[in-house]
DNA sequence: AGTACAATGATACAATTATACAATGAGACA
DNA sequence: TGTCTCATTGTATAATTGTATCATTGTACT
């Protein structure tokens, strides 16, 4: 799944669970009828305690866009309407920018430098035709 | 954790318990990854209340050497504190620029779409003076 | 004495984890 | 077919961990 959750955020992580299960079916990453990790599958990925998933699903699952079955799984429902995906992908990507920031600044860089960085990320980007890769130079 | 707390000395025992655990992290006993102990056990060990033990801890997490989370306990920060070495703190920057690429490529964001997104989180952050508050809209 | 302030303690609370449980489905076998 | 067993799934509840808020204590200063 590779869910990009903070443990330093201050918020908690099922709601980060959340948030980026819905941002994910409202970019039509998953869409209805799609099976969602299992609890446990998805808990040993972000190594944390299966409950702390098991509430994340709970609370998707009251608001109706996935289903939840005990001894079965969890599957996608309904996807949102078109204008509320695209809210939600705005959303969700200022949100991302935001996170991205914040790290930047853990590491000691301030938001210009670490806009320069991916200024520069882009540029290799459109030379290259892909995203540098990460053990590029080691 | 047999930390040398002296109750008599005059300086608060929050303060006593910050520098030994400075001193601890500094001398390499601890490592990034390491848990530190709960907040009660360590207090039952001094012999404190444990809010006492979690206003040190706050303290050494506002400073980013640590990382307490709630439910889960506390824990020696992994990633490098900004005065390390430029070296690693560039290569730790252009890997957090190709990973959020990535993940707005996941959301469904062109690099350019997404680069034109961190641009406005530039400026809104230039202009309010902080980056902008995940909550704002919810 | 009285006031103000910092340090510490008491209590209630929220997030996460640990453990035991119940429902489902796949395969073996009569 | 039926049903047994067992692994896998989600569920329920209590224990553990850090957080928030206010009360208490001690000290310095008038």
């Amino acid at each position: 799944m590779n869910l990009e959750i903070d443990f330093r955020s201050g918020i908690p992580i099922y709601l980060q669970v959340v948030e980026r299960i819905r941002e994910r079916i409202a970019a039509s990453q998953l869409a209805p009828g799609d099976q969602l990790p299992t609890v446990r599958s998805l808990a040993l990925e972000l190594r944390v305690n299966f409950n702390t998933i098991a509430r994340a699903y709970r609370i998707l699952d009251e608001t109706g866009i996935i289903s939840t079955q005990q001894g079965r799984g969890t599957y996608v429902t309904n996807t949102p309407p078109p204008e509320a995906s695209e809210k939600i992908r705005q959303k969700a990507l200022t949100e991302l920018a935001r996170r991205s920031f914040a790290d930047a600044e853990r590491l000691g860089a301030s938001p210009e430098e670490f806009n320069q960085i991916l200024k520069d990320q882009v540029a290799h980007w459109q030379q290259t035709g892909r995203l540098s890769n990460p053990d590029s130079d080691n």
